[in-house]
DNA sequence: TAGATTGTTAATCGATTAACAATC
DNA sequence: TAGATTGTTAATCGATTAACAATC
């Protein structure tokens, strides 16, 4: 326990100077990984681990403890020689690190099939991001309430974000509409977009987005499928 | 034109040795960027576009020319020197290259919102890929059609499996059954799982596996919402 | 033929792994 | 103290870019 609290100690004595640090450059590579170190640390956390070494969390999750180390490293020293990392300590940065607990708002864009999927999952409360509602243009679906989430009509877009606090949308409307609506919420001052609609935005100066192809996955699958096809015709 | 037709007919003769070379290990990363070359260059057909340059379409793209031709000579020469690359060519053999005209067959596990979302999209048969059925544990969903689907039970998976072929599954599931569900499916021969069940599936040696997850895009924007946010504060 | 643009080699860059000294 | 395990440097590996000769 004893050993716990110098854990502690130490690490946000590092952290002080990780926010500087955090200002330097990490590398692509490195924040594409956080989000999956992040689900196992839950998991062990949840689980009532209480420490790992980056050997141990190695094996889990099938890559080499010394990427985990260095990866742990661009943000300042989480660990501590001879003990291994505190699970929730380092659970608890890296999801400070994702924005976390920095309680984000959002709006979800689209009430379809994929609009609901996405507003009835986990993924945003257990980031601490709230859900503020959801837009369409379909009457019939407009003043219905999705998973408690009310659905407004898109014309009330501009509206709702003067009087709200929208930090990013999840747009998952149909590509004809989508660049049309991108450019409306990067006009209202919507810092982020997470697109949805399978087509390319415009230039947004001040509005990050970033693009998900849930139809990349399955070609890589695919891929992979046929060259273990065309593996087996060679034997 | 007659141009073009040099082009089909020198390309073809690479193809020769390309088939072989397919069988050469192909870097990840490259096979990573050919589902966003085959969406841009769909676009460019449907325009009408015909041929095409590394140094128009690195524009395009936000990649580099250089990237681009290295990339299209893992599979073997899909280009001619002095005129670029041609549209409908390129467009099929990276389409062949991902298993598209494989006709491959598919059936969704999970008829919720996430499996109607998917099950609604044009990204399986724009590949050429049979949406079979989707599965359910719900009364009250199975049976139902959906988008033309039919819905069975999940007990019945096992007898629809021996029945028909089904190359690879669409996991929709809530996490605790996703497992059990995948061995089953493994067990029956279904080669592949495109897995959206936010789970680290078991082992399964005659199975490839694709995981989604639907969660990391969002945290990636929200790290980058962060950064910028912690550039701003620093002025 | 001259111009354009690929295919391909060589140079650079970045990311991963290995190794080990620091230190808890 | 001795053992364990990190933090960190150096070595390796792979991927990207630059350059240019080949060739259409």
């Amino acid at each position: 326990m004893e050993h716990i609290e110098r854990v502690v100690g130490t690490s946000l004595k590092a952290d002080g100077a990780g926010q500087r640090q955090s200002q330097v450059r990490v590398s692509r590579a490195v924040i594409a990984r956080l989000p999956r170190y992040h689900r196992y640390l839950r998991v062990l956390l949840e689980s009532g681990r209480g420490r790992i070494s980056s050997a141990e969390l190695s094996a889990m999750m099938h890559v080499t403890a010394s990427q985990i180390r260095q990866d742990m490293n661009c943000f300042g020293g989480f660990g501590q020689q001879g003990y291994g990392y505190n699970v929730k300590y380092l659970y608890n940065k890296i999801g400070e690190l994702l924005g976390v607990a920095e309680n984000y708002q959002t709006v979800i864009i689209g009430a379809g099939n994929l609009g609901r999927a996405l507003a009835g999952t986990h993924m945003f409360e257990r980031r601490g991001i709230t859900r503020l509602c959801l837009f369409d243009c379909d009457a019939a679906v407009v003043g219905q309430r999705i998973f408690g989430l009310p659905v407004y009509h898109i014309d009330t877009l501009e509206e709702f974000c003067r009087a709200n606090r929208v930090d990013f949308a999840v747009l998952t409307t149909p590509r004809e509409v989508a660049p049309d609506i991108a450019l409306r919420l990067s006009a209202l001052g919507v810092s982020g977009i997470l697109n949805f609609a399978n087509t390319e935005l415009p230039e947004l100066p001040h509005t990050l987005v970033e693009n998900v192809h849930l139809s990349d996955p399955l070609m890589r699958l695919c891929y992979a499928l046929r060259q273990s096809d065309l593996a087996a015709e060679d034997e």
